[in-house]
DNA sequence: TTGTAGGCGTTATCAA
DNA sequence: TTGATAACGCCTACAA
């Protein structure tokens, strides 16, 4: 006997609904695909076959058909609890998800838990991916996955690495965006807390608050700039450490260290923005909810996945993708800023 | 001439490897599965060949032929605005992407824009699904995931719905053990701002606080009640009405709705909890770096995802999944309660 | 307008 | 220990 699948078998195929139409696969793919040369009484004879059937092709073996699985990954390399718990990497995820599903692609999760993403692109589950936002400790996954010739975008420039396609905002350009608002309120000195080094973006807006004190012949004192990672947390303690300082404002590089940085100016029972004013960036949802409403950069987060996902599949499909693509940013002016007294 | 694929074709199958190693693809194929009764040396030679030129058999070409995708659907029902904005559901997500992977299995992300998964399912791309908390206004994905017969678990219970895999917490329990710890403290008069009635959570941690001042033989007061649908904003509206009533304490059941309540609260120019005691749920990392830090009742989050990817795939691979599962609660004591003066 | 036949990359059966 | 062959469900070149 012959090899058979399973029992009594209910799938539905093209072979099935062809065999009920009395016709043969090829007229039913024809059909599917809205072929031209189909009669029409029998293009509709199968159509109704396949909605009473509710048939739909299997996608995987359309897949290998075609060989193309109309699907991408999208990577998380960070630590997943930090990605997975600011709200500005959520909000990009929205846009790569909606963006991918609005083209005809799926999304595949792809944690970065050993390599298992270039297992996935070689087992051909995946045409290309998104990385969402990779420092200078991820370069391992840039490289393994130029190595296997994966195409991929990010969603941030990556220090020091020529010809990868990204989206990203002007960094420079948005800290002196912070800078040039805080000095037009009078402030001179005014600290700055920086995110992690690995991140193209930290070293970006370093040169643009040094360079918009430079601007205005502020001179820069590196006793006003601490480094946090990104957390609430870090946030706090490098806010705390500034309090012995001598400072009327400082410039937050991510909206969740600035709620940390608030939360130890009230600690010390200072007020913000009277004693000190605060500039965040990111413009997350909480942002407008915090006490004080927090003055913040904003990037279009949800803008920025759209656009890596449009990117990398029109990288993909053949189209051309010279340019990468630099999203505008925004100061929202709200009251963690004041006037210096 | 007969139907071929590209040009140059690079692409390394079995049947190349098979050709290379001057064996048949079925040798490859058994070494490829572990499968004894191949000779020491031609796994040996196979092997070299395959690591050698990073061969990964094509996932879907495998899926065909054993008719099993592994892969899993992710479900995300709220307007996903909702869902993304709050911390809690993304360790939700994070658990499920965890368990998930470590079963082997791949996460499809599905929004449910339209029905896509129903496409989705049929088209065999994925063997069921994980539907993240979906409420009474969700009953719609539920039918139809039932008529087409597709497996799957949410993270919830669901109104008026018997015969689902669910995996949930004992809200009404839950609930129950915030009053208990307000009542301890001496209130009596205890506010309530409870999350959308579409969720099940809802209607139980209702039912928890009802019945908790009822043990305590504490009149339920209608006017101390207010709804809010999860959002930061929805909180502050509902406790600034509640501000107009009498009460030493408020049992908010989400921690962003709380948060939303202690702004409403400050800007009365009232102290938390020195005037108004509050109880959050949820326990999202915002909880503790908030001022005052929350008191919460917890909830294992990341294990409400792993838990549910964990039965589903269960469900899919035939093995008895009888008893849904019930997490455990706790609340976690801050400074935002605290002894009626 | 339709059908035949072969190919996509894999695994399973059965005979050698 | 190995290989020929068919099967999975789809698409397409080519002939009818």
């Amino acid at each position: 006997m012959k090899y058979q699948r399973g029992e009594a078998d209910l799938r539905v195929t093209i072979g099935e609904i062809a065999r009920m139409a009395g016709v043969s696969k090829t007229t039913v793919s024809r059909v599917l695909n809205n072929k031209p040369d189909v009669k029409p009484e029998t293009r509709e004879m199968i159509l109704n076959l396949i909605s009473e059937y509710g048939f739909q092709p299997n996608a995987f073996a359309k897949a290998i058909s075609l060989q193309k699985s109309h699907t991408v990954g999208l990577i998380i390399p960070y630590k997943a609890d930090y990605i997975f718990s600011n709200p500005f990497y959520s909000e990009v995820m929205r846009g790569v998800s909606t963006e991918t599903s609005k083209r005809g692609y799926h999304l595949l999760l792809c944690y970065t838990h050993k390599e298992n993403y270039v297992d996935i692109f070689q087992q051909k589950r995946v045409e290309g991916f998104i990385v969402i936002s990779p420092g200078s400790t991820h370069k391992n996954i840039i490289h393994k996955l130029t190595e296997i010739e994966a195409p991929f975008v990010a969603t941030s420039k990556i220090p020091g690495e020529q010809n990868i396609k990204y989206v990203d905002i002007d960094n420079f350009y948005a800290a002196a965006l912070a800078m040039e608002h805080l000095i037009s309120l009078g402030h001179r000195r005014i600290g700055l807390i920086i995110g992690p080094p690995v991140l193209t973006s930290s070293e970006e807006r370093m040169s643009g608050y040094i360079s918009t004190l430079k601007k205005y012949n502020i001179p820069y004192n590196g006793n006003l700039v601490r480094q946090g990672n990104g957390s609430i947390e870090s946030g706090y303690a490098a806010m705390g450490e500034l309090l012995n300082e001598e400072l009327t404002a400082v410039f937050v590089t991510c909206d969740t260290m600035a709620m940390g940085a608030i939360k130890a100016i009230k600690e010390k029972n200072k007020v913000v923005p009277r004693d000190i004013s605060i500039v965040g960036f990111d413009d997350i949802p909480l942002a407008q909810i915090l006490d004080p409403p927090l003055t913040t950069i904003k990037q279009p987060a949800y803008e920025k996945g759209a656009s890596a996902a449009r990117m990398l599949i029109d990288l993909i499909e053949g189209k051309e993708v010279t340019e990468n693509c630099i999203l505008p940013v925004d100061i929202v002016v709200r009251n963690s800023t004041s006037n210096i007294l």
